[in-house]
This record gives structure tokens, C-alpha cells and sequence, in this order.
RNA sequence: CGCGGGGUGGAGCAGCCUGGUAGCUCGCAAGGCUCAUAACCUUGAGGUCGGCGGUUCAAAUCCGUCCCCCGCAA
């Protein structure tokens, strides 16, 4: 016995889950879904990398603009797909666009539901300085990520782990997770398990803004933000200094420091080379910095060729 | 042809507008001081100022062009 399946997914965590089933020679692969190309810097468009993907194995790629329309959903239906594998799409699907795999449409989601529900659920597991997340498998529902799961595989998460990271590693469980579940799917053993509706946590998708670091939460908090928004959208802060414009600063690693006596949120200080900034509870080092328009650079660079003041501190925009 | 910042000894920056001796904070090396040092003092090495072309008596600086890095926006 052997499934039709149609692939739905746009980012990188896509990739392995579809490379898996694509190298697969029990399944057959009839087509992929994935968002049109977008522009990048100048005039660069973005390689989409599940088209990539997709076009090295010869399975025919669709790109709707809206893949709810009467003309998508014509397409994907002529496939004939036993079952939809879906992961970061990045569009919703319409109950009529549901109703099209005999098996159902499944959704590779990247935490262990029913937390984290939502478009950013690896950036709130680290973001909210959760132990152990992992990925879960679900049959996808009409409402937001609410089916019942049919597998799922639990990882602590590192202390040094960033977004990205935990991202790529839960990207390679999801293939792991995939090959299995479509094995019980095609055998009809599957165990469909609804989600605990009181455990439901949200992980709306990340805004910019959601980068800007709050030197008024604990050093634990501003540390997580900072992993949390690595490598999108960076966490953020603008270095004030007097008689100077603010400059805005991505920060990309920083480090809790000990507990220490209480100083004005954003406080800067350099010790022993080190750029430690008081938190609204304990301080956190700055490992690496980067000013706008520069490239990333140690702490130490930054405070040598900066001239810090003693009344430099971050703060917000203004 | 989306907008913008940047490229100056090993690192990070200033100098450029208003051409005329290569500067600052570090690092590195040697020596000194010290019970001691990621402290302090002295000395030293290390630069085709991103590439090419132009203007000029003279270009890091002005003009043209190309290459590379980065942020924003999408």
C-alpha cells in the first residue's frame, strides 16, 4: 500500500520533513504547495527553498497567492492526494480546501501542543524559558491548531539554544516524526488524541516589535527575549549617550550575570572589559553587539571604538 | 532600477564637509614598577586609507566607476 501526498510548507522547517518523505520510496509524492517567491535586498527576489527542493525531485509546484481560491483548490483536488503533509505554510486552509485528502491534511507544528498554539511556537518555548518543547503532528481543524494529535517528540531545549537553532533541530524530529505518522496513517493504526483544551497556551505570531528588549524585566527574561529573537527579528535595544542621537543595536548573544545590587534599568557599565547592563532584576553581560549599518562585533570592540560615557545606557527608541 | 549606513595597521573607531606630516581606545612585542595584576609607566613593530580611473603642484579627503559588508522595508 503506498499514499498520495501532497506537501504544503514554505520556511526551512519544512525541508527536512519533505525531503524525508520525498527520498521515501513508500510513499509517493504527487505535488508541492509553497508561497510564491518573495523580493528580497535590492533587487534580489528569494530562493524558495521547498521550490528547490521540489523541482530536484520533479514533483509539480503550485504557488497560489491565496490557496483558498476556487482555482488552487481545483489544482490540489486533481492531484488526488491520499494526505496533505503541512508545515509552516504560512497561509490558513479553508475547510473546503480540508475536505480535499481522502486521509485528512496534517500539520507539523513545532511544539508539544496543546501549548504553544500559533504561528511562533518555537520563539515562545524559548522566549518563556520552557525545559523541553519538541514537535507534535495534528489533524488539521478549521480552528488554529486545534486538531487532535496523532504523534509527537519531546527535546529539552539547550541554555545556550537559540530560535534558529531549536528550530533546525526540531525541523529534523519533524522528519523522524513524519515517516512514522504517515506509516500508521497508510496502515490505518493511528491514534488520534484530542488536545487538553485547559492546557492551551498561545504563541501569536512574533511583530517586530516583539524584539524591542524591556531592560525593566529580570536579567533570566532579557536573556530568553534575546535567544528567543535570534535569528528573527533580533532582539533590539537604542544606546543613549548625551549630546548624541540614539543608536540602535541588535544584540544577538547575551549572558546572565550574578545577582548584584540594584541600578536604573539599562544602566551600562564596563567591567573588566565586560558590557554589563542592570536589568530590572540582576544584569546581563552584552557577549555581541551590532550598531545599524555594522556588522556584529564583541562587546569589547564596541565599547573601545564607542567612547561610552558614564551616562550611556539602553533604552527604548526615544 | 525600494530606502539607508559602512570599508582607514590585528580589533573597534576619528579624520573627509573646508585637499598639505596617519590620530584615538585597545590588542601585540620588549623593558620598567609591584607581594601581585585583564593595574600603572616607557619604548617598539605593524597602513598600497576596499579596487581602478580622473582633477590637482599635492588626494584617506574632491569627481566618476566597480567590488564587498550591514540595517530598514518587503
Amino acid at each position: 500500500m503506498s499514499l498520495r501526498i501532497t506537501l504544503l510548507g514554505t520556511g526551512t522547517f519544512a525541508l527536512p520533513p519533505f525531503r524525508a518523505l520525498l527520498e521515501s520510496t513508500e510513499h509517493e509524492v504527487v505535488g508541492a504547495c509553497t508561497q510564491p517567491d518573495r523580493t528580497g535586498r535590492g533587487h534580489h527576489r528569494h530562493v524558495n527553498q521547498v521550490k528547490v527542493l521540489a523541482e530536484e525531485f520533479n514533483i509539480p509546484v503550485f504557488q497560489p497567492e491565496r490557496v483558498n481560491t476556487i482555482e488552487s483548490l481545483g489544482a490540489l483536488r486533481e492531484l488526488q492526494a491520499d494526505v496533505f503533509v503541512v508545515a509552516a505554510y504560512g497561509q490558513i486552509l479553508k475547510p473546503e480546501f480540508l475536505a480535499i485528502p481522502r486521509l485528512g491534511a496534517f500539520n507539523l507544528h513545532g511544539s508539544l501542543l496543546p501549548r504553544h498554539r500559533g504561528a511562533a511556537p518555537v520563539q515562545y518555548a524559548i522566549w518563556k524559558g520552557d525545559e523541553q518543547t519538541g514537535v507534535t503532528m495534528f489533524q488539521i481543524e478549521p480552528a488554529l491548531d486545534s486538531g487532535p494529535m496523532v504523534g509527537k517528540i519531546e527535546t529539552n531545549i539547550q541554555p545556550l539554544e537559540t530560535s534558529g537553532e531549536l528550530m533546525l533541530r526540531l525541523a529534523d524530529l519533524s522528519a523522524e516524526l513524519t515517516l512514522s505518522v504517515v506509516h500508521q496513517l497508510d496502515l490505518a493504526t493511528a491514534v488520534f488524541e484530542p488536545q487538553d483544551v485547559s492546557q492551551v497556551t498561545l504563541a501569536p505570531k512574533i511583530r517586530k516589535e516583539d524584539g524591542n528588549i524591556d531592560w525593566t524585566q529580570t536579567a533570566v527574561q532579557v536573556e530568553c527575549q534575546v535567544r528567543a529573537m535570534q535569528p528573527w527579528p533580533k532582539a533590539v535595544t537604542w544606546l543613549h549617550s548625551a549630546g548624541r542621537k540614539p543608536i540602535r543595536c541588535i544584540l544577538p548573544q547575551v549572558e546572565v550575570g550574578a545577582e548584584s545590587s540594584a541600578c536604573r534599568s539599562g544602566r551600562i557599565a564596563l567591567e573588566d572589559g565586560n558590557l554589563v547592563v542592570s536589568c530590572g532584576s540582576g544584569h546581563v553581560n552584552v557577549l555581541k553587539i551590532q550598531p545599524e549599518g555594522k556588522a556584529a562585533m564583541e562587546a569589547r570592540d564596541f565599547a573601545n571604538g564607542y567612547g561610552l560615557s558614564d551616562a550611556a545606557h539602553f533604552g527604548g527608541a526615544t
